[in-house]
DNA sequence: ATTAGGG
DNA sequence: CCCTAAT
């Protein structure tokens, strides 16, 4: 009887569909994924330094057999690695292996060092170049010289890699995904960065402009002569559409590498940089998929990968796991966001559907965003006119990094390793500049901010920081700037709780303006232009193995990146998801599956009654309920927080007296209606009436 | 993937 | 909320 009045408000009315949204998976991810981009960059960063100091050490040092050797001792690991990460790499590791990409090189060289105001002219030539190496449109060829290639490299440095590069054509999946939505994506993001002046501009400085890019529409993916002129890079891509990132440095790498060191150099590039990058990215699914795809011609889900990863590696999957989230993620959203062609084009309502169709999309890396931001600004946008833009390249605080002269190479790798992995666990965030100004209120709209369709976009450029939250001690000196949050729509806010979404995580922050507004490139791929400007940042700057000193004015907070900091690397893992506190409205809904579940079916609990509140898992439910009680249990002056009716605390009560008593909270299933008052608890509140009792 | 608990 | 152990 008295049941039934809770009933009333039952599940029935009680959806959370207000609740904002994204699927789990996503939700970690949120920041990440610019942060990651953020990484990528950091890492092409130092993987440039490291290429130089490698550089010297290897021309001093004399080539050939230390080259040889290094990149043996450098571990088989490494190797392996490129190779199980990177489809791609098979072709580079061909140019760079057999040298016989003189062709390639050249054209990429030029096309770097010419300044490509007309990127098209440029990259016609480049890619015929490459294409020649590998035949780009025919995947199965090419993958399949790829894993020749592959083959013989592996064979070459170790056998371990035939079982790499099995399973990679194993699991190759993502082909077919790539080939339909990255490729394109990867090129007009390559043809736009590559080119860029901004090396020539300041390659050491790592000037980050982001161009205000019109025409960084890519709807043009189909357009032909894209198509055309970047078929090139589609090989390049065809790894993997989801990582732009992916192909981006790696076009960038192929560039650069042409172009500054066609010899042992080049290798030992390579080298670091895997180094550099194994590290993240072992953990990160997303490249051995994107590998494994490539390797292979089959086709198959991202989902796949990841179980496959999973059986394939059991022990990783706990440490793995919260950043295999992160990646597929990011895979994911590469891919859709490639295919939305977000990276050519912001269009927040993609983001904002991205969003709310989250169901419908399992996993758009919008999403990552709140949704509440999300939606809030996008709508907000989509009044206005989008501001459209590519970057071109990060600005990035100076990274200094000290070592002895007596130093080893190895000494030095592993410095410039820590260092990075100090940044990046730190986690990096996103500034913006405008007009050599930073834009520290993260709160307002862009056009608020003066950043506005045509006006102001040249004037607009980005900056990598190190994320104050976890910043490694050496670093960061900004202060914690907020979070990017969503004052725009503070009324959206209102309706759920707390949503500072972005408030404590950084990351949020820099997704959440980035995605929004940059759409265009995917964050993802936004590394890629990074990676352009690292390589030119490289050539030129490093001249000595001691310091680099990109950078930007703006960052007043320059990195000092010291070797030192070991441990940081753990920072890396996910920050906190952002504190959403329940609303009355949930704690009802949670009493009441509670009331008619039992303690202990927190699964059911949550497909019951929270089942469309993507950022409630049932441990969240757990976790309340746990506190709910507790907080019945204490005086109200106690309390904290948004009050939660008396009413509710009774029953909390009432039920968790039930169900303690009752052990059985597996019988719960049938015991929907049984649930009763017998505990005093609930009586003295005198609040029986509510107080649940199952009729019966 | 869930559950249960400690932090 | 996070993290973990145990399922």
């Amino acid at each position: 009887m008295v049941f039934k009045k809770r009933l009333d408000y039952g599940f029935n009315t009680f959806n959370v569909p207000n609740v904002p949204r994204a699927p789990r998976s996503n939700r970690r991810c949120r920041s990440k994924q610019v942060v990651e981009d953020s990484q990528i960059c950091a890492f092409e960063l130092l993987a440039s330094l490291a290429r130089k100091l490698l550089q010297e050490s290897e021309s001093s040092a004399s080539s050939n057999a230390s080259e040889g050797h290094d990149r043996v001792s450098i571990g088989k690991d490494v190797v392996k690695r490129e190779i199980h990460y990177y489809d791609d790499k098979p072709l580079k590791i061909e140019c760079v292996e057999q040298g016989s990409c003189e062709a390639a090189s050249a054209a990429a060289s030029e096309s770097t060092t010419e300044n490509s105001d007309n990127v098209k002219e440029f990259k016609p030539a480049g890619h015929d170049a490459l294409l020649d190496r590998t035949p780009i449109k025919t995947l199965p060829s090419s993958s399949e010289q790829i894993s020749g290639d592959l083959d013989s490299i592996i064979r070459k440095g170790n056998a371990a890699l035939g079982k790499f590069h099995g399973d990679g054509k194993s699991e190759n999946g993502f082909k077919q995904e790539r080939d339909a939505k990255g490729l394109d994506i990867g090129k007009s993001s390559i043809a736009n960065t590559c080119p860029s002046k901004d090396p020539v501009e300041s390659p050491m400085t790592f000037t980050a402009a982001v161009n205000s890019k019109r025409d960084v529409n890519l709807p043009s993916r189909r357009d032909p002569v894209r198509n055309a002129s970047f078929s090139r890079h589609s090989n390049d891509n065809k790894l993997g559409s989801r990582d732009d990132d992916e192909n981006f440095s790696r076009f960038n790498r192929l560039s650069y590498r042409f172009k500054t060191s066609r010899h042992p150099t080049r290798v030992g590039e390579r080298r670091i940089r895997k180094l550099l990058t194994s590290k993240y990215w072992k953990a990160a699914p997303k490249l051995k998929d994107f590998e494994h795809s490539k390797a292979d011609c089959g086709t198959k889900p991202l989902y796949r990968k990841r179980k496959a990863y999973y059986n394939y590696d059991r022990y990783q999957y706990d440490t793995l796991y919260k950043r295999r989230k992160f990646f597929d993620r990011s895979s994911i959203v590469t891919s859709d966001g490639g295919i939305s062609s977000e990276s050519v084009c912001n269009s927040p309502e993609k983001v904002v559907d991205g969003d709310k169709g989250s169901s419908a999309s399992m996993s758009h890396g919008v999403r990552g965003i709140p949704p509440l931001l999300t939606g809030n600004k996008a709508s907000h946008q989509s009044k206005d006119s989008h501001v459209k833009f590519s970057i071109k390249s990060f600005k990035i605080p100076e990274l200094y990094i000290e070592v002895p002269e007596s130093a080893t190479v190895g000494s030095l790798k592993r410095t410039v390793m820590e260092a990075v992995t100090a940044l990046l666990g730190g986690g990096i965030r996103v500034g913006v500049l405008l007009q050599g100004k930073k834009v520290r209120d993260d709160n307002r709209t862009l056009s608020q901010t003066g950043i506005s369709c045509e006006d102001n976009l040249d004037s607009l450029g980005f900056t990598l920081e190190p994320s104050p939250a976890k910043a490694p001690p050496p670093v960061c000196s900004e202060e914690p700037s907020l979070p990017i949050s969503c004052d725009i729509a503070p009324q959206h806010l209102t309706s759920i709780p707390a949503t500072p979404v972005v408030d404590t995580e950084i990351p949020d922050a820099a997704p959440g303006p980035l995605l929004l507004t940059y759409s265009a490139y995917p964050m993802d791929t936004n590394h890629k232009p990074v990676t352009s400007q690292t390589n030119v940042l490289t050539d030129q700057s490093l001249s000595e193995s001691r310091a680099i000193v990109p950078v930007s004015a703006m960052n007043v907070e320059a990195l000092a990146v010291i070797p030192a900091s070991p441990k940081v690397r753990k920072s890396e893992l996910a920050q906190r998801r952002t504190r959403r506190p329940f609303s009355v409205l949930e704690v009802e809904a949670l009493v009441q599956a509670v009331e008619e579940l039992g303690t202990g079916r927190w699964r059911d609990i949550k497909l019951r009654a929270f089942e469309n509140a993507d950022h409630r898992t049932y441990v969240d439910l757990k976790d309340k309920w746990k506190t709910l009680v507790h907080t019945a249990k204490i005086s109200p002056q106690q309390r904290r927080g948004e009050p939660v009716p008396q009413e509710l605390l009774d029953r909390v009560l009432a039920a968790h007296a039930y169900w303690s008593q009752h052990q059985a909270k597996q019988q719960g299933k049938h015991q929907l209606g049984t649930l009763r008052i017998t505990d005093g608890e609930s009586d003295r509140n005198g609040v029986a009436t509510t107080v649940p009792t199952v009729s019966m």
